[in-house]
DNA sequence: TCTCTACATGCAAATGATTTGCAGCAACAT
DNA sequence: ATGTTGCTGCAAATCATTTGCATGTAGAGA
């Protein structure tokens, strides 16, 4: 038998593609804060998060389990040119692209995508195969832009 | 006075907006490797190039090089989503750009650049202002396209 | 429902990349 | 030349992430 077995309906509907995937306690929590999330969120962010429901979750489980939707496709992990810790959401939610605030911080999703065909076809003619790309916009935020350091500090 | 003083005139020119920054030997090396190299390097890559004509240097300077050139605006920082390391290359040089080869790893630059002003303007409607922003495409070069294996192993 | 086995977990230690403290050294203004 | 300030090497410290291992548990089958 192919199909994962769950208590719950919700998470087997939602995750029913994750053959071999054990559904446990931890790993639900983890999908729902990550599906909760308005927007990618660090391991260590997604453990906080977890920890309301599950004090005792550890972080090496939050990566593991982060590693293992990875590489069924379930997450996606992005990473900033000026922060070393790597950020994930699941992939259904994927806006795959972001304004990402140099005072706050904060990631705001871009929901089109400006970087299309005519990228790719142009680099299909270098001989190069795009199977995946990733488009980053730094800058400020409104917030940041007026009083552009009163937030710089509250969201660091 | 805040001119920097060079011995030789060619760093003077080049990095003459480089003020309080003193032009050591190690450092004109540093800046001699990331100029011929045709590609983002490493830290690593950065100092085993320099190792040839400089034995001695550290890695820690390397890196204490590469911020300050950094800070300074002189070399810019690329962090790729399959690679925790960091990749440096002079500003002047800047493609910006890149096609990442999954196969081989190597980055191929991409001259133009696809996301303009439409998109910037778009995020400014937003309240967004951007500075600045990174692309790569993720993908096959044509190496690894044919023998897809031979490569894999050879360039990573 | 109960048991068994494979897989998940916590903890602590291992990595890998990058940073930092410190004492000695060298570049550059004078 | 010569002192000051800023570089440098070395080793140890961080930071994010990974891994080994002993134990716990989800879920397939009795």
């Amino acid at each position: 038998m192919d199909v994962v077995h769950t208590h719950g309906a919700g998470e087997s509907q939602m995750f029913g593609q994750l053959k071999g995937f054990r559904m446990t306690r931890d790993r639900r929590i983890i999908l729902e804060v990550l599906g909760e999330a308005g927007t990618p969120l660090t391991a260590e962010d997604t453990l906080e998060r977890a920890n309301v429901a599950l004090p005792g979750l550890a972080l090496s489980t939050v990566y593991r389990t982060l590693d293992e939707l990875l590489s069924r496709g379930n997450v996606e992990r992005t990473l900033l040119s000026n922060d070393g810790r790597a950020f994930f959401e699941l992939t259904g939610h994927a806006h795959r692209h972001y304004m990402v605030c140099l005072g706050c911080h904060r990631m705001l999703p871009i929901r089109s995508c400006p970087v299309d065909d005519s990228v790719d076809s142009a680099a299909e003619e270098l001989g190069f195969e795009v199977t995946d790309h990733s488009l980053v916009l730094y800058g400020y935020c409104r917030c940041c832009r007026s009083g552009r350091q009163s937030r710089e500090e509250s969201a660091e």
